[in-house]
DNA sequence: CGCCATTCAGTTGTGCACAATTGAGTTGTG
DNA sequence: CACAACTCAATTGTGCACAACTGAATGGCG
């Protein structure tokens, strides 16, 4: 049993106010330092608990959680090039590679260079990995049940999410040293 | 600049209704498959993004994002065994060991055997590592600024990210095997 | 006391995230 | 055509997450 780090309201209050932060001036560096601790921490314990469940729910299919993901676009898109693929679900070809070479392994997909271009690699599901949908089809009604939240409050959770991580991401471009 | 995935109201409006889905009845599968996609992609997209943002911000205190959570427990509460460490961050040895070696490395912790109980180890702050409390200081400030959002929008997510990481640990509980 | 289950940190192995680099392939421009 | 700038996948190296295991230390119990 994990101690759940508590809402802890001492932190809460001692940095609330009518008055925006940014307004009401003083909000102490060491209030912030620990309410800090919450944020990030929550996200990060959020999504690690999603990987707990995914990975128990995957395992009949024999996939990881980001295996899942990949095999998600693939059967909305059919198939797509190794850039799409990352474009998709943010990530580079660092990741992605060694990940296709698994699935491929694993009979769920083929990779092979473009034609028109030979730099690209087009990722295609084989009968295997297309059939493997049928099985994955019950994934999300059971990931849905293990959070307890119906459908509205995932939705407008996600909003918050995309919100956040758009934020996040501007903040990171304007902040990256090479792009003044 | 990765493309970031887009709302797609699409999918939103496929699986939406005026009626909570478990009364309205039959969401066609392949709807809540793409709706899946978005909730759980949507958390982890949003912890990567800001794994991004510390892993700019902290780079000056040459800390990993990680790192940077063990070095705010122990600023809290001085020192503690791994055991405890792990409790905090939901972070069990395997992580713990070699993060901690790293830190020791850096000359940030000690790493101790108890006297009382040889089994276990406990971290403690070397001068430098306290030290460096106050570099990290204005480390939320820059963070919290890069998400956009005020300080009630903040604790609200949080408290709905608390919630589901309850749910779906407890939903994991259930559905461990070696548990019924 | 002797034995055994439990607790703890550490190690090993697999897989993911990401920065940095490489090298093949492509495109624009003179 | 030639050549520089760019694009793309792959590789390398570091670090984290987690399962499974090891081995030492502890504590209870007969």
């Amino acid at each position: 049993m994990t101690t759940t780090p508590a809402p802890d309201p001492a932190v809460r209050d001692s940095v609330r106010g009518p008055v925006p932060d940014s307004v009401r001036g003083p909000v102490r560096d060491d209030d912030f330092l620990r309410l800090d601790q919450q944020i990030c921490f929550s996200l990060n314990a959020a999504s690690r608990a999603f990987g707990g469940v995914y990975r128990i729910v995957l395992k009949d299919l024999g996939l990881t959680y980001p295996q899942y993901l990949v095999m998600l676009v693939l059967w909305e898109h059919g198939e797509l090039p190794v850039k799409k693929l990352g474009e998709h679900l943010r990530l580079d070809s660092g990741t992605l590679s060694p990940l296709l070479k698994r699935l491929e392994a694993a009979g769920l997909v083929r990779r092979e260079r473009s034609a028109q271009d030979e730099r690209s690699v087009v990722v295609r599901l084989t009968d295997e990995g297309t059939a493997l949908r049928e099985q994955a089809l019950r994934v999300p009604r059971r990931i849905a049940a293990a959070t307890g939240f119906d459908l509205d409050e995932i939705l407008e959770l996600r909003a918050r999410l995309d919100k956040l991580t758009g934020a996040l991401d501007a903040a990171a471009l304007e902040e990256t040293p090479g792009c003044a």
